[in-house]
DNA sequence: TTATTTTGATTTTATTTTGCAACTGGTTTT
DNA sequence: AAAACCAGTTGCAAAATAAAATCAAAATAA
């Protein structure tokens, strides 16, 4: 039996909001995509000072949702690696929308926004390319 | 003096999502766009429920942003139309990444799917297009 | 003109989510 | 062995969200 969640709406806009429409979701994805974080610990040390409860639950949550998923550390027999999958890294194109709306309208930090520019001045090929690498990164096995 | 807000961060993303990064405000934005809806009323009849105390608080908090502006219906003295400004309507391509994301991955309803698959084939040109379409609905004087 | 309905909210009460700080059992480093 | 580090967990308070009932002003119907 398939385990079919019941949803509100199936609206386009709604089951997006369902899956990363919180406070913290995105910017768990920033740190992994712009930052290259990928421990807890370094999740903890965002500018935004998300708490460790939360981010725990955020994290278990968006891996039930299949947009992250975690991996041992080889080295380490403590740690855990979070890593994105596919549907992880396609929110990528989200955040750079999200990007060119913050520049145009909100006091934005501007050595972020600079970056941001180089980005959507290479267009749609900037970004998939910094998807390729991303999945080089997040997908191996 | 300046009535500077302040942020917990000045981040790209942290700006954004703190105007609309909660459950509501873009399935309003949608409601806006998508389905044409001015009134208070016609939001309130959304697919997805919302409470009139929270719709009452989120359109007070959009206008404070200043995504959307208030005007008097000249026919009914007592009702007021809502309507997006350039800010707001700038938010349309964020819906339309949004929608892209979701029909890969979400189990959208079909004839939703299928309109907006119509205007991503148009590229950008199309959204565009919608949104000056949207600048003379919207911010008439 | 009176009664009823409709308007954009507000109030009240209940539930859920978020936030903070301290703590845990174990691991790695020094 | 001691200290620092690891991914969480726990308990409790505060804030946000939600459902239902209610509101006064205005429009409509009788």
């Amino acid at each position: 039996m398939g385990k079919a969640k019941k949803y509100r709406s199936n609206c386009l806009q709604y089951l997006a909001l369902d899956v990363f429409g919180d406070k913290w979701t995105l910017l768990i994805i920033r740190d992994m995509i712009i930052e290259g974080k990928k421990y807890f610990r370094e999740f903890l040390k965002s500018k935004e000072k998300i708490a460790s409860n939360i981010l725990a639950s955020r994290l278990q949550a968006m891996e039930e949702e299949g947009i992250i998923h975690k991996k041992n550390d080889p080295q380490h027999k403590q740690k855990i690696i979070y890593l994105l999958t596919e549907k992880g890294i396609d929110l990528f194109p989200i955040l750079m929308e999200n990007a060119r709306w913050s520049m145009k309208y909100q006091p934005v930090d501007r050595e972020d926004a600079k970056k941001a520019q180089a980005i959507l001045d290479g267009g749609p090929e900037a970004i998939q390319a910094i998807m390729e690498k991303l999945k080089k990164e997040h997908l191996t096995e």
